[in-house]
DNA sequence: GTCTATACAAAGATAGAC
DNA sequence: GTCTATCTTTGTATAGAC
């Protein structure tokens, strides 16, 4: 038991990313870690304690990524490991956690609504100047402003990961090669 | 009270697009109604039956939009009239219910998994066909196939929706836009 | 079709002992 | 830091009367 209150934010964002925050309870989390509710609740007394202390969390992550990110030389090698790593650690059957709460906007409680926020325009302001970037040295070319574009791509993305839970061919495959097709300039 | 029934599954589609199929609660939707938790049983036995027929709902009204678009001319008018009734009767802070329950994948009952996936693969499928119809007579132009520009334009449409809950501008406006320019051919 | 009453389980949370 | 025990509220669901 090297750090518990880690241990329990992992499983709480494993769940959030696959049920959702509304649907798993500390039930589920202190069988799951091997600790009673009881020992639950003096690590985060409410509920909404362990939410925000997730959403802290993905934006370490997500700081992570970046970090990784910003020493890569071109905006092309740049997008590429941003599509490969926004899922970090998605896997089978499970959504980005960062869409799960969106869907669950209205009933998660405010100061969460604020970590979602905050997140969600982060990952879209970096893509932003990840494709400024990529149009000033000419290795992308798209119609449409960056703004729209950046957008469209986060949208799509996480979109796809929903979609793939219930279609049966690879969709996120597919459409991060639509991604591709729609940004990078072969000519450039 | 003209048909209950219908009033409960219009309750019910409303809070599933605004809250999940996981977070409303019987007497949610009796108060909205203004009926009992006993009388809404007798209606629907259980939240399942309640979930199917809002699927059933869905369908419906799918297939009564697809009437409209059949009778369309051109592939760009049926683009533009899906793209803005797609969304039928989606309101400020709501998503797609099927987006919803797509969400909720893991948590709703067999039954209305199976509905959740037919209702994704119909869209997709239909979206397909009219993005063949426009590539075969020149009105649409653009990378990749049919089939990944299908899924890039739902992902992206859907994603907005929910974007929009927690971007302050209006990210589906934005999308629409940049899909229109996407698949368009402006020399058509 | 609708009601009152009730059963039963689960959820979030706290008190107090070790 | 972890436990047992307990409380309160909510959620799904049923029985039976009108």
């Amino acid at each position: 038991m090297v750090n518990r209150k880690m241990q329990i934010i992992n499983t709480a964002m494993y769940y959030i990313k696959k049920y959702g925050y509304d649907s798993f309870s500390y039930k589920d989390i202190s069988e799951a870690v091997g600790i009673t509710k009881a020992t639950l609740h003096h690590h985060f007394p409410k509920k909404e304690d362990l939410g925000i202390a997730v959403c802290e969390q993905i934006e370490v992550k997500f700081k992570n990524v970046k970090k990784m990110i910003d020493q890569k030389d071109s905006p092309k090698e740049k997008l590429i490991y941003l599509l490969e790593n926004l899922p970090s650690d998605i896997q089978e059957g499970e959504i980005c956690p960062i869409t799960s709460m969106q869907s669950e906007f209205n009933i998660i409680p405010e100061s969460m609504k604020k970590k979602v926020k905050k997140l969600s325009k982060y990952e879209n302001d970096y893509l932003i100047e990840i494709l400024d970037e990529g149009l000033a040295d000419g290795s992308f070319q798209f119609k449409g402003g960056s703004k729209s574009m950046a957008i469209m791509i986060v949208a799509s993305y996480k979109g796809a990961l929903q979609y793939s839970r219930v279609m049966d061919y690879d969709i996120v495959k597919t459409i991060v090669e639509q991604i591709y097709k729609q940004v990078i300039n072969e000519n450039g």
